[in-house]
DNA sequence: CTCACTTATTGTCAGTACGACAATAATAGG
DNA sequence: CCTATTATTGTCGTACTGACAATAAGTGAG
């Protein structure tokens, strides 16, 4: 050890020179609704480590691949979505803890995506079974994730409820045109709480730019058919669509 | 092209068994207050490429060290801020274009950290010079920034603004303990707008959990002594302070 | 010591938004 | 035609907001 710094008189010289190279992942937080449920993509894993266990979908960053491109090949490998058909793709955070992968180290970028109407996914490549799960069963332990997957999902959920409140997120999760009615359930879905009917339809129709009007209705269903909506221009939600507290009496 | 897919009967078989690796940088956007007006640490690259030109201090993540313990160490190199000093840190998102790096391919995970009086650094290292510059400089254009690091301190400068509203991230800017006065600077600084002094002072006092009282005084300013604040428990704002777009007559 | 000046803090007030919930509208099914 | 069901609009009291006035409590000049 006494060779250490006689042979490299600047500190630095050691991580100017040779910076550890490491391999570098994407893996989906791919959410949908499912019967008024949130639901996300797992894939059970085919081949180790985490044999048999849960997973989200991902895979390697490839040579020359951005890290936004190789997570729309993901998404489109596992579930057939191209990114014209994904409602939205963000990125997330990324984890890289030295012992989140038993081989080696991978860091992993984390993206956020939100498909309507998720088609029913096949399973293929290394993935032994791919299923849209309730994100309530994945994150209530009894389904143990692999890797550190579910610190992933968690955070994935808990941007999208945040960006409900200030974002036209919630848009994303219903198809082309959607009545306000579909949209109160996304947010109540996503948010785990029941939201007024009567208030949410107003709140929706004076925040400039969030949905704007078709000519057509719904139809099919018992009771008054309801206009449809689409996507308005707005990204930003001014006023946000803050939580309601229950007000104290 | 023909062979592409005799010669690989499984399509992902390169993928699983050699991803490429890649070095994993991490970055800071480190802001602070300088006489009202938002900064952030720059430094004077002295080695190629982009010797010469302003960056971010930064620098690549050691084997075996965690990304939050490597940007902690930067932060510590650069400043002699260490953990505790330092008012917040957090992860801000990863830059990963193969391009972003004439040298090779380099993915770098930005972190944006809060230091309330940043002590005027010193070059060191590989930098030539360090200074703390006001943010607007930075982002004008007249100092162009090395790689794409006018984009990460966008990021980082657009992630304190929103944060603002809703956490209470701004009183991480203040030493141990300041006046609502202190406080509102800082929010004024970072969106670039007046408020007004009494709505804010009041809204403070009304978001449990944002500050709590002292039985300290300011002292030798000119006029009435403020009451001194220090942070309180509370890490969200509830309810949150939303910029005031003024009220139309 | 008194007064002007400066800054901090509290008050006032009208307009608005919100949550709770009532009322009305429009369809389907019997 | 009647009822059930869902959509949409109204009502109302409270709380909050922004604009700004008023008061409190220091400093420094003379």
């Amino acid at each position: 050890m006494t060779n250490k710094s006689a042979a490299q008189p600047r500190r630095r010289a050691s991580r100017a020179g040779l910076p550890p190279r490491m391999a570098v992942a994407v893996d989906l937080v791919i959410l949908t609704l499912r019967e008024d449920t949130l639901c996300a993509l797992a894939i059970e894993r085919g081949i180790a480590p985490f044999r048999g266990r849960w997973a989200l979908p991902g895979g390697f960053v490839r040579a020359g691949e951005s890290l936004e491109a190789a997570a729309l090949r993901e998404l489109e490998e596992e579930t057939g979505v191209d990114a014209a058909r994904a409602g939205h793709i963000e990125q997330l955070a990324t984890f890289g803890d030295p012992q989140r992968d038993p081989r080696e180290r991978v860091v992993s970028v984390a993206y956020l995506a939100i498909v309507p109407d998720l088609p029913e996914p096949r399973a293929g490549g290394d993935a032994r079974d791919a299923r849209v799960l309730p994100v309530a069963t994945l994150l209530s332990g009894k389904v143990p994730l692999a890797f550190d997957h579910a610190r992933i999902l968690d955070a994935g959920v808990e941007r999208a409820r945040a960006k409900l409140e200030y974002s036209s997120l919630a848009t994303h999760f219903c198809a082309e045109s959607f009545t306000i009615h579909a949209l109160r359930r996304v947010y109540e879905a996503v948010w785990g709480a029941p939201l007024d009917g009567p208030n949410f339809h107003r709140k929706v129709l004076n925040t400039p730019g969030f949905v704007v009007e078709t000519d057509q209705m719904s139809s099919g269903g018992s009771g008054r058919p309801a206009r449809l909506y689409r996507r308005g221009g707005a990204i930003q939600l001014q006023p946000p669509l803050l939580r309601a507290e229950p007000r104290a009496p």
